[in-house]
DNA sequence: CTATAATAGTTGTAGGTTCAACTAATGGCA
DNA sequence: TGCCATTAGTTGAACCTACAACTATTATAG
């Protein structure tokens, strides 16, 4: 129903990131619900830098994922109601809670791995590696453009 | 702080268009604010449309914003309860809402214009026109690959 | 050492998204 | 004509996001 060329006409950049965005998101929840796992995008985009790492605080998080702190305390919050986190405070800085995977956050983090490559491929089917390339700059310089000198 | 090798070493492409669509989204609202506008970019998705064509039922909003029906009711409800649209009966067919915009809403559209020329401004700098194509190339590519085939 | 600023995290409110279940109206087919 | 499927829109629940105001802890400057 949607050709490239209406599709494009007719929205601007923010729509059409917006609904690639949007897309994307949908259809990874979509995949992992069809191997039986339930995890948002947001969720899965915590769960790698802690298990990157073993451990981060939410102030990492936040960093590593560019998002707000609000959105990590209640991204944690929905991880640990689901037992896949656990909020250990910081021995040394007791302001800072060190989040840490538990064996049920590990297991699904290792069974979403494929979810995420297939996620992958159907986004990228059909667009050429250098577009690809060009297409990753452009959203890096996006970001580096709005990051929030502000004036 | 974030320079353009470790973002796209350290994110992935769900990661960059998650973040490069949050950070639109937010300078958006903030130079609409600034200028003493209240609208989300969201808000301003549906707007548009209806402006065009001098009115639209929701499920038309919802085909050209590719938004689901139910966040189109809920961006109409919140921008009713601002007095910039109204729902009115189709006469034809009693299913439907046909969506207009109030004078204020009219008014509200004419004063966003430059907001979102700046916007597009300050996301584009330093990106080349030829990227730019390319970038808006692969997000319809992006979202025609994700389109509801699912099989 | 103490007052003050900065930092980590939480909470409330409001908006946007998805899914699923629902109402109301229309369309089509026997 | 009457049953049934489809379509337009709404509602509730759960999650994510941003902003602002808040607590608690740590760092710093005088």
């Amino acid at each position: 129903m949607a050709d490239k060329e209406s599709l494009q006409f007719h929205m601007n950049l923010g729509m059409l990131i917006n609904s690639a965005h949007r897309a994307m998101t949908k259809r990874f929840v979509q995949n992992a619900h069809e191997s039986g796992l339930d995890i948002s995008l947001d969720q899965w985009m915590v769960l790698g830098p802690i298990w990157q790492r073993g451990d981060a605080s939410q102030k990492e998080l936040g960093d590593m994922c560019l998002k707000d702190k609000t959105s990590v305390t209640r991204i944690i919050d929905t991880l640990e109601k689901k037992n896949l986190v656990v909020r250990v405070p910081d021995q040394l800085d007791h302001r800072v809670n060190r989040v840490i995977l538990t064996n049920a956050g590990k297991q699904l983090f290792y069974d979403v791995l494929p979810v995420m490559e297939k996620t992958r491929e159907e986004v990228k089917k059909n667009i050429p590696d250098e577009d690809i390339e060009i297409f990753k700059n452009v959203l890096s310089s996006i970001i580096i453009n709005l990051e929030n000198e502000k004036g």
